[in-house]
DNA sequence: TTCAGTCTGTCTGCTAACGCACAAAGCGCT
DNA sequence: AGCGCTTTGTGCGTTAGCAGACAGACTGAA
C-alpha cells in the first residue's frame, strides 16, 4: 500500500463532513495533501510522483504571496488556510476578484504561459498549505495527461468565479454579497465560525467598513449569526444561503461540476 | 508560397492600421483568415492546416452563439464582427463580462474541459468571423504545440479582461466605463465611428438607458464623441483615453504581452 | 405626407452606498 | 486597575445611480 493508499484510507479524507473542529485535526493527524480536493482529485500514481516535491508550509494571516506582475516562485494548494486574489487601484483601494480555498490552487498564471497577473495574492485566512516549485509544476502540466486536464478544469472553475464577482459587484447589494463572502469562507473551513473583522470583510468587497457594520447588524438581528469582536459564528446557514445572491450558488454548482465525477479518460 | 504565406503578404495583414473603412476590405479583400490576430499568431505550417477547415460566417447583429450552459458546436474567430460573453441574472437584466473581437475567439471552454459555462455568448457589433468545429479545435489543442499555448496565453488575457470588468463594475463611474467601452470596441473596429444605440451600451454595461445619455452627454459637451441616432463618432481618442479608468490600458498592455511577441520556443 | 416605431433627452423622486467624525465597547498589557 | 489599541456602532450630509413617466426628434415605410 502506497503512502496515499494510506492517506486515502484516513477517516479524515474528506475533512469537510468531519465532526471534528480543525484542532483536532491539526493535533492528531496534522496535515495531508489530501486536505486539499485539487491534489486528491489526482490519480493515485500521479500523486505519489508529486509528494515528494509538496512541501508544507505556514501561512500567516496577510502573508503576500505574490505581488501585482511578479513571478511566482512556487504554485500552493491550501488546504486549512484561504488566499485572496485581488486587484489593487492605482487609488490604492483594493478588492477580491476570486477567494482559493482548499478546493483550488494559486498558480495558474504559471502554466498558462504568462507567468505573472496584474493581481496580487494573500492570505485572508491563517492556516496551512501545500507549495510546489514552479518549475515542477509545469513540468507536470506539460507532460499532458491527468494533471494537465485537472489544471485546466480548475482555471475554468476559476473563471466562473471571477465572471460571478463581476456581476455580483454591478447588481447586488452589500448584504447579500456579505452572505455570499461567509458562505464562501465556510466551504474552505471547518466548523461554523470564522475569523474576520468587518473591516477584513470591508476590504474583500471593496465597500466601506461602516458598510459591513450595517449589513452585519441587519443579519445579526435577523438570527443569522453572532458578530463578536473579529469572530463570526453563523447560526442558521440555510437561512443564509436564501439573503444571499445566486451567485453563490452559480458559481458552487459550477465547481462541482468542473472538479468532481471528472470524466475517467480525460479524452476530450 | 502557401496560401497562407500569400495572406500575410497582402497590405490587410495588419488592417488595423488600415487607412481604408471597413467596407472597403469587404468589397476588394473581402476575408481572411489573418485579419483574426490569434489565428494570425499561428506558425504558418499550423494554420495552414487548419484553413481548410476555418468556415467563413456572417455574423448579424444580435445573434445568440451560445445559450448559458449550452454545449458550442465551434468556436468562432471574429474578424470584423464583435461578440460579447455576458451574464443573465436570475431577474432577466444581463451585463457584459467581456468582450471578444478579432484578438480573440469564442469556445474557451471547449478545451478547458468543461464544455459549457453560465454565460451566454451574442453578437453585439454585426460583422464577419470564421468558425471552426469544436472538436477540430480540441484535436489541435490536444495534440499540444503552439496551438495550445496560444489558446492557453489567449485564456489567461480573457480572465485579466473578466478580472478588470469585476474591478470596474465595482469601482468606476459610468462615464469611465462608457470610455472604456467605446476604446475596446473601437479596438475591434477600423475607423472611429461606431454603430452603438445607446440602449445598447447600456445593457453591456448592466445600467439604465438614462445613465447612458447623461453620460455620453457629458463626452459630447466636452468635444470627446458626437452622437446621432446609433452612430458614434469619436472626436478626440487621446481624451477618451484620459477620461477612461486604468482598467481599459491594464487590459490592453496585458493582453499585448500575452499575446504578442510570443516567444519563438512554446517550452516553459 | 402621414404615421408608427425607434432613439434620445429630461424631468421628479428615491435609495444604496459613500465620506467623515466621533463614541462606545472589548481586549491585552503593565 | 488603568491605559492604549483594536473593533464596532452611529450620527450626520452628499452623491451616483435607479425607477418611472414623458416629450421631442429622427427614420422609414405606407
Amino acid at each position: 500500500m502506497s503512502n496515499i493508499e494510506i492517506l486515502r484510507e484516513s477517516k479524515f479524507k474528506q475533512n469537510s463532513n468531519s465532526l471534528w473542529p480543525n484542532k483536532y485535526l491539526t493535533e492528531y493527524e496534522p496535515h495531508n495533501p489530501l486536505q486539499n480536493s485539487l491534489l486528491a482529485a489526482l490519480p493515485t500514481d500521479e500523486l505519489n510522483k508529486l509528494i515528494p516535491y509538496l512541501e508544507l508550509v505556514e501561512m500567516p494571516f496577510g502573508k503576500v504571496l505574490s505581488e501585482s506582475g511578479e513571478r511566482l516562485q512556487y504554485a500552493y494548494f491550501p488546504t486549512t488556510s484561504i488566499l485572496s486574489l485581488h486587484y489593487v487601484l492605482a487609488e490604492g483601494t483594493s478588492s477580491e476578484i476570486a477567494a482559493v480555498g482548499n478546493e483550488g490552487m494559486l498558480g495558474v498564471s504559471l502554466y498558462m504561459g504568462g507567468e505573472t497577473t496584474p493581481s496580487r495574492a494573500t492570505v485572508r485566512s491563517a492556516g496551512y498549505g501545500y507549495r510546489l516549485k514552479a518549475q515542477l509544476l509545469k513540468n507536470e502540466f506539460n507532460r499532458g495527461g491527468p494533471f494537465l486536464h485537472l489544471l485546466l478544469r480548475y482555471s475554468q472553475a476559476l473563471m466562473t468565479q471571477v465572471t460571478q464577482t463581476a456581476i455580483c459587484n454591478k447588481h447586488h447589494s452589500i448584504e447579500q454579497q456579505l452572505c455570499r463572502c461567509l458562505l464562501v469562507s465556510l466551504d474552505s473551513l471547518q466548523g461554523d465560525s470564522l475569523a474576520m473583522t468587518q473591516e477584513l470583510i470591508s476590504s474583500i468587497l471593496g465597500v466601506r467598513r461602516e458598510g459591513i457594520t450595517t449589513a452585519a447588524g441587519k443579519l445579526q438581528r435577523a438570527g443569522l449569526i453572532r458578530y463578536y469582536r473579529g469572530h463570526i459564528e453563523v447560526l442558521d446557514r440555510p437561512k443564509l444561503e436564501k439573503f444571499s445572491c445566486e451567485c453563490y450558488l452559480v458559481v458552487k454548482h459550477e465547481c462541482n461540476r468542473l472538479l468532481t465525477n471528472i470524466p475517467k479518460s480525460y479524452a476530450f
